[in-house]
DNA sequence: CTGACTGCAAACGTTTTGCACGGTA
DNA sequence: TACCGTGCAAAACGTTTGCAGTCAG
């Protein structure tokens, strides 16, 4: 088990139990819901709210240690924040893949033809995985 | 106004005055919000209720007349279900526009480099539009 | 030791549901 | 006329808040 600890510090939070369970669950799911958080960080912490779990994702996402990924037809999850990237969402299995996919060609057409200065991309691509062909 | 009569029929819903009010609005706006578009509907049919709102934007997704767009930091909005597009949110004016953004290479890409066939794309560029520079 | 965090319960905002009535086809 | 749709009120759901007790730094 990876130990956030100093991340936590880093980012201005205090290194608690339950913080160090959640923050882990999410970094092994890579990509997590707020429910099957919850249902995880119980597993070892059987005491933990739901409010517990609500403010932590709140106060990550305030100080930039976490993100939402919103998704087409599905809840959002949460994943740590890294490099840019995008997403591939399998709709049979519900797994969701990080890719790396080059958009700058495409930000700077858009700042070129249409004069608006993209700051943020967000691309999710929906099909089949391949393990689920 | 644009009349839907026919578009609500095709879709197997009957075209009440209500659904019609409420079908013209998202025509008009391209891209709103439930609570955009209550209050729209509302100064022309006073009675009208969130429920019923709500019951009809379902439906209309349901029957594939509408679709939701889940933007970044913002609530969702519908729009009418056309070809495939991508969206610019301005992050300083919230206004939303469509765009013809070929995905289709990259769709390609992925299938052949990962055996992941992608069915849906969905990508929002958030950014600052030229009115608001 | 102090401010931040936890867990509980209550509050809140949003969306859905049940039902009686009314309107479309 | 039969079924679908509307509007109201209540219920359900997800998320946030207030507070008293606890813990990290």
């Amino acid at each position: 088990m990876k130990d956030f600890t100093n991340t936590l510090r880093e980012h201005n939070l205090k290194a608690t139990p339950q913080r160090l369970e959640i923050i882990n669950a999410i970094y092994e799911y890579g990509h997590i819901s707020i429910d099957k958080l919850y249902e995880e960080v119980k597993n070892k912490f059987s005491s933990i709210s739901l409010a517990t779990i609500y403010k932590n994702i709140n106060a990550m996402i305030e100080n930039l240690l976490l993100e939402e990924v919103k998704l087409p037809n599905e809840k959002s999850v949460y994943e740590i924040i890294k490099d840019k990237h995008s997403h591939l969402l399998c709709t049979k299995c519900n797994n969701i893949v990080d890719v790396d996919i080059a958009l700058n060609t495409i930000s700077k057409e858009i700042s070129e033809k249409l004069n608006f200065t993209v700051q943020q991309s967000d691309l999710v691509l929906s099909g089949i995985c391949k393990d689920c062909k």
